[in-house]
DNA sequence: AATGAATGAGAATTCATTCAT
DNA sequence: CATGAATGAATTCTCATTCAT
């Protein structure tokens, strides 16, 4: 039955990303997860080497799907200003999707001695690649201003949207997110577009 | 041989303020603490209660810190837009001071049941008010848009700031703070100013 | 190598109650119960929540034997007299038999503030009843002085039983049980015959 | 100020008999003695080389009082049975001014480890000879049977009275001491008295 | 005579990992 | 594939004791 495989990983995968988004990776226990997932403790070390392979998983599934979710929605984008506003849609709605994944990703982004340094490395090189490109196109195009640094300003807007969106889940979590992204993107389009 | 009280809580400050923000809370053992602080293991359990309480003193020294930094920098200026110029600087230079408390408060701002939640909450509010403040001076002075929700366009923007104030630390650390500043500020100032 | 449960806990048990009867609670240590045991200290907390909870398992299964001790050798007794000579033996016996255990109860009786508190309670309770009956039955068929109080007169007895029993191991054990039963048994019934 | 002095070690005496009464000598620990003493805890360490001297001089200054308040009751004493009804007396008043002390005694009697057994062993022998005197004069009028062994005869019914006092004290502390003595009393004569 | 900050060895507890089934 | 009892090193926390004041 290969389901049934998919299954015990999906329940493992579930239950550790809530936990490490809630706890942080150090401040989680293979108990509480096994203990959420529903099986026995034995299974994540029949599936993964230890503790930290896991999260090296999880990270590289959380990233994928990132990556994913950017670039199908960027696909379709006219110029860099209509990409630049899918852009903060796409990462909003990941965020949403992904709380908890999200969580991790900014508790765990500024480490220094994590096994799994490198898979938070490429995530990053990756959705800031993705933001300047868009940056570089509304460059090009005469809407944003010409001077900014694409790849600071990327990383930076991108930090821009996450820490919004935390803020409204951890603080305000019965606002909409349309809400939200409608606070936002006046913010986020003002800080990149060239006056006038 | 006792030391002077003041100097035996400063040195356990330091050091817990480093490794925390180093490995985080749960990743920080005490035994890492007392060695680099130099004092004996029971001292952390004379002065607290437990780890999570050091914690919670922490959060609590560190906060007032901030709050007087933003407070004196904020003081002199004639206007919202320079009070929000001299919030920006003021932030990344408390981030370039205060490294390792900033980390801290970024890793475990979205955690949900930490015993030091409420120092938190405060060190959020407070922060936000401050720069609420300067948004409202600017928008009723006519240089900052009108349609700005100052609460979340404040947490916005320090969260706008302090990713990339952490994003220079953490992947470009040879940079200069002026340089930071530089390509940070126009960001900043665009996001919120009036068209035009 | 993983040992079968009931061997692992039966060891971790026998060791416990060897240890807490010679040193009281808080004069054990977990590492010499574990040492004694021949187990990991791991596998008492995997068992117990605590060391305290494996005190209140330990008096829970003590007070289950006394018990069916008791009940068992009160079964077939003629009269009240036969009941309460039986139970002056079982109770004895008993004592030679667990001696950790009876120490452990004697030392922990009279405190007020422990977590296994009702456990004991219970236990009084039980032993305390047993004699009880066997004094109405001896006050019912006249044997036994019709003025005494059940309940009092039964604890009374059982404490009686119980110093004399712990006198006789800790000051004067090379003497035979046998011999503190003579000498014991005319004082119990002395204390509760009728006159005449 | 010699009243000082005094009242300091007066303190430090109460406190620490009624913390070791109510949680065993182990159990209790030098910061709780202090605290409810309200001296600090070098104050402990001025007076006495360690907590167990401290115990010690507190078992000799309980077993004083003991051996006073039996020899005084039973100086006037006509006969062994008006002695034995005195030290009956004598036991429970003791034992209900001095609670605390005496669970002490009970709970620690039995420890085979202890620096302070020697105190403990003392106190035993002064207060079973004592007992043994008045059984033997009683023994010689013939009020008390003949063959008793005095030695073990005095140590149960010590034993009998002492139980049957704490459990007056902690399963039903509203009792009057009277009743309990009125109830104790026929008790312990009948266990000793001649047939007839 | 008394204090209380500081100590460090030792005790309780946690937790990632192993392994026989 | 999956289990869960058992492990033991690492970790948090305790507490009797010291000592400069």
């Amino acid at each position: 039955m290969p389901r049934a495989h998919t299954d015990t990983l999906d329940r493992l995968f579930s239950a550790a990303v809530e936990l490490f988004g809630e706890r942080g990776y150090a401040g989680t226990t293979v108990d509480e997860i096994v203990e959420r997932a529903g099986v026995a403790k034995g299974t994540v070390y029949y599936h993964f080497r230890s503790k930290s392979e896991l999260v090296s998983a999880l990270l590289d599934d959380g990233l994928r799907r990132l990556a994913e979710s950017f670039r199908s929605e960027i696909a379709g984008a006219p110029g860099g200003d209509a990409a630049l506003r899918a852009l903060v849609h796409a990462e909003l709605a990941y965020i949403e999707r992904y709380q908890a994944f999200s969580k991790l990703v900014m508790s765990e982004m500024w480490r220094a001695d994590r096994d799994w340094r490198d898979s938070l490395r490429t995530l990053r090189e990756q959705y800031v690649e993705v933001f300047a490109g868009a940056l570089r196109r509304g460059m090009a195009e005469g809407d944003f201003r010409a001077d900014l640094d694409a790849q600071t300003t990327a990383s930076t807007i991108f930090g821009m949207i996450a820490t919004a969106a935390l803020d409204w889940l951890v603080f305000d979590p019965q606002a909409a997110l349309d809400d939200v992204e409608r606070r936002l993107l006046p913010l986020v389009l003002g800080a990149v577009r060239a006056p006038g």
